[in-house]
DNA sequence: CAGAATCCTTATCGATACTG
DNA sequence: CAGTATCGATAAGGATTCTG
């Protein structure tokens, strides 16, 4: 965590430096990662692609309430990362297909350790909130 | 991922449903993930109570930028989530010293395997969004 | 020390309309 | 089909002040 590739990022408490530096957030990877993931609508549409392409449309329709103005955002910005990967078919009319790029799917373990993580804790975590 | 219970949420191609349902996005334990750690500062809080207790002001004081409204924002929504505990010591002054709770410090393993898939991949990003 | 309360500025987001 | 452009509502966030 924190600093930067010599301290590495890591949740796992002996990893982490005593006396915490400050300022040096902004270059944490993980906190790239929240960057990366934080929004509204990324986690879903990495879990859409993970099981195929598909076209723009296609996840438009798939995902209710998500406006195509942040589709397109969300979208543009998993390809600026790239985690997905965007290929025109010239056809009439023009379709566009999005994928995941390799490095979108080297993501996808990560993601499903935390997806169980998840499941497993849902309970708790009503249980909590329902505590108050 | 999706769905509820029966459906688990993951981000392994082979598990997710085929024609993608909508609307169920709400009750995926995925999404809850973002909710729960997908703002500015929860994860930066996380992994510096991953090393040790911290108190209020000492929280604040190592994360630069971090307001107090924001750091008491995040700590409620933390407790709210029984990620973290809050045990006010009645000395004068007071001081409240905040933990992770077992719920908050099973939640390091997952992350850590994030954490460590960021630093292994910081080098493509980057290159990635260079690229444009 | 550990906050709550207030105000005010700025991102975020959705709805609508238009384009190649 | 696959977007872009513009606008207004709303929510997130910061600065400041006050309190037990």
């Amino acid at each position: 965590m924190f600093p930067t590739p010599a301290q590495a990022p890591s949740f796992a408490a002996a990893e982490l430096p005593a006396p915490v530096p400050s300022a040096d957030y902004q270059a944490c990877p993980v906190t790239e990662i929240a960057k990366l993931l934080g929004d509204k609508w990324t986690l879903l549409v990495i879990a859409l692609l993970a099981r195929r392409p598909y076209h723009y449309n296609e996840l438009h329709r798939s995902i209710e309430d998500l406006s195509r103005r942040m589709l397109t955002r969300t979208l543009r910005s998993l390809e600026a990362d790239g985690l997905v990967d965007r290929t025109v078919h010239p056809t009439i009319p023009p379709t566009v297909e999005y994928t995941l790029t390799p490095l979108g799917e080297s993501l996808l373990h990560p993601l499903s350790t935390l997806a169980d993580w998840a499941v497993d804790h849902a309970g708790e975590i009503g249980a909590a909130r329902a505590a108050r």
